[in-house]
DNA sequence: CCCAATTAGTTGTATGTGCAACCATTTCAA
DNA sequence: TTGAAATGGTTGCACATACAACTAATTGGG
């Protein structure tokens, strides 16, 4: 019983996810460090989701990175020193808040695009239109599996 | 220019396996919690490859799972003192210390594989056989493009 | 044979992470 | 309307991580 399940496990799909995903975090921190961006892939994440959407509060950024509301405190604190966001109360709703990219913000992240998009084709090398399409296919499915 | 990269990295397949592959690791982390399994995701990646290969040098370990060999060093002083591996000099070569699997931690491992198998099958939930077999195929070749 | 370069592991420091406990504010239901 | 529950954020604590500087041991070229 013991060994079918870890028969099953060996077969799945998760410890290649797994690995794959770690790899390319690895990969891509040491194209931003090569590339003298002074940023951890966890800040990059932050500018590019607040590029998507400025302003946003910070639970919702937690909700969409897979991260702590905690977490995001922390993150928010260091990158906020180092004057790449701001914080502002919304006046709305005390509770509340939300995190806008600074000038020096957007420029840190301007620059970022073309390393990701070098490390990206440099990731995908090799693999033509249809093994993309399916393969973000594939994993849009296992994310709702994950979600519900 | 920046806005035609911008363009190409929204259309690549990192931030796809980047976003799966953390929500697979904080499901996966879940899980262990709410099967009473008290370990961290890293804690249980570092049984599976023992239980895999016992006895391995740090720095093989660090390598195999894209972790610096000072995280090693706390990951596994973190282990040792929960007694679940052991750090044996490895006499051939005095620098080397070889890392084993106690008792305990075999028996830990062993009570991860149901979960595992479980988790395993909910994040594949709907997938074909065909699917499956794709995804690994094009995973591999993912990672040897950032192996070389 | 010997010393410079390499290799394995540890330590200091800063950051990233989860979890629980906490505070302030808002929402909602009796 | 008001007090309990829910929500957004911070803090204390332990662990995870990278990086650089370090020690100890091994290797290799002269």
């Amino acid at each position: 019983m013991a060994k079918n399940n870890q028969h099953e496990f060996e077969n799945s799909i998760m410890p290649w996810l797994g690995k794959t995903g770690k790899m390319m975090f690895v990969f891509m921190a040491d194209k931003l460090k090569q590339h003298g961006l002074n940023m951890s892939m966890e800040q990059a994440i932050i500018l590019k989701i607040l590029h998507e959407e400025d302003g946003q509060p910070q639970n919702n950024m937690a909700l969409v990175t897979n991260r702590h509301k905690a977490t995001l405190t922390r993150l928010l604190d260091t990158m906020e020193k180092n004057h790449l966001v701001t914080r502002i109360p919304d006046p709305a709703d005390k509770r509340v808040k939300r995190v806008y990219l600074t000038r020096h913000g957007r420029q840190h992240f301007e620059s970022m695009i073309p390393v990701f998009s070098e490390a990206a084709a440099a990731i995908q090398k090799g693999l033509t239109e249809t093994e993309i399409t399916t393969l973000i296919s594939i994993l849009k499915k296992v994310q709702s599996n994950i979600n519900f």
